[in-house]
DNA sequence: CCGAAAACGGAAGGACCCGTCCACTTCTGG
DNA sequence: CCAGAAGTGGACGGGTCCTTCCGTTTTCGG
């Protein structure tokens, strides 16, 4: 039924044992640095992060490669040179992104109310999706290669989890919450945007304020039961791209 | 040009109108029914439509036309000749569906429980999506060429307005529910539900749990403010396949 | 200033997918 | 039974996108 199989990409490997051609005199063990880049070509690297920024959040993060080298004012060669895989593109890309994400979520546990810092969490994150269309695929997608990409998700996840648990004993937030509904939120925020629009912008805060309604505990007394978490995938990389 | 073409290629075997199994020698210009189809022909057209509501379901409505002829044992040429665009096989295939709907809203309708009646229409609607991957698209989108297809997706639509009034006039559902959150809880849910999976199903009916808690009015005391209903539109069909 | 290494741009080779065309096959009615 | 119309399948030209390859241009240390 299937006969490509892309398995191809094993070759992705780059830093794998011995890479000789780089002697790395100073060690630097953040790896993958773009040091001593030649000058035009640190220039162009720039406008390749620039163009794709602005491409993912207008149009998705599956942008044709092309689109973004034109939009740079490069040559494909010149993008695939720099950024071998997508993949490596995309958490470039995203990880200011994603430090903001902390940003919002240290800004909250900062705040003295315990559910204003939940609710603006919950706000800022969606706002953020309806703002760059290729937030929520980068945020909800495993990439196994980019390990600090991982872990500053992992550190927003987890501040979000301190956050989360506040709510709850102070009592605001419903005690059946799970972390993974944010994932929840999100994905169901993702549907209600992915046709982006003016109109999306409207619905997306309409949605968040219901999702509010429903997570707030503070009319204890009639919260009915709600169905198990069940732990919601996070997307694989490769999905993103092959169901085309 | 072409003012109505293809409009009604109906034949739905049965129902139909007065379904006149008579070829109709009196005026056939008006009919354009696809009758008087060879006996293989008609064969080669159901398999094909059930190959479609197959790989639909499955996969979501981007299927490549060859595979849903692939799946129904035909070249492309059968399938382009019966049904000349994608639309077309489309709206064919989900006629039933759609026709589902409205029953599921009818029967609602007859519940003498305005509340349950409303919520079961929620939770059977989510639950359709989440076993049939096209759903969501094929009845968010407007099909200006399929007649009979929007006017059943209108009858569905007026169904649920009266469930709602009717809801929110015995006070079980929220005064400012609006009738487009229908589409903004399909829309919701279709995100949670894109990646199809075990845990995709789950998810959902935590969602939906999660809706219904929201839209519940008896709680009445502190339902904060919404922000306001946003018409949200429907997909227009080439967008569907457009941002590929 | 100069030459080698680095970087560049575009062309080229695959892989899909769409929708049409045409020579061949299969029904059907007399 | 048989001729011809209805129906069929696969090849084909036209697109888009991905990724690599290669001849040319640019930078930079000496």
């Amino acid at each position: 039924m299937d006969p490509d199989s892309t398995a191809s990409d094993s070759t992705a490997s780059d830093s794998t044992a011995s890479d000789t051609t780089a002697p790395d005199p100073a060690g630097p063990d953040t790896a993958a640095g773009p040091e001593r880049l030649r000058s035009d070509a640190r220039h162009n690297r720039a406008r390749i992060l620039e163009a794709a920024r602005e491409a993912f959040a207008a149009r998705g993060l599956d942008v044709p490669m092309a689109a973004v080298a034109r939009r740079a004012g490069v040559g494909v060669a010149t993008l695939y040179r720099r950024f071998p895989t997508r993949e490596s593109l995309v958490t470039e890309v995203f990880a200011d992104r994603l430090a903001d994400c902390v940003g919002v979520v240290d800004e909250a546990l900062a705040d003295p109310d315990p559910w204003r810092g939940f609710r603006t969490v919950i706000e800022k994150v969606c706002a953020m999706q309806v703002a760059d269309r290729g937030f929520t695929a980068a945020f909800l997608t495993e990439f196994p290669g980019a390990v600090d990409f991982e872990r500053e998700r992992m550190r927003a996840e987890r501040g979000f989890a301190a956050l989360t648990r506040r709510a709850q004993e102070a009592g605001y937030l419903r005690a059946d919450f799970a972390r993974t509904d944010l994932t929840l939120v999100m994905k169901a925020n993702d549907g209600v945007v992915a046709e982006s629009s003016e109109a999306a912008a409207a619905a997306s805060r309409r949605l968040v304020a219901y999702f509010l309604q429903a997570f707030r505990s503070d009319h204890t007394t009639s919260a009915p039961d709600l169905p198990p978490p069940a732990p919601i995938g996070l997307y694989r990389f490769d999905l993103l791209t092959e169901g085309r």
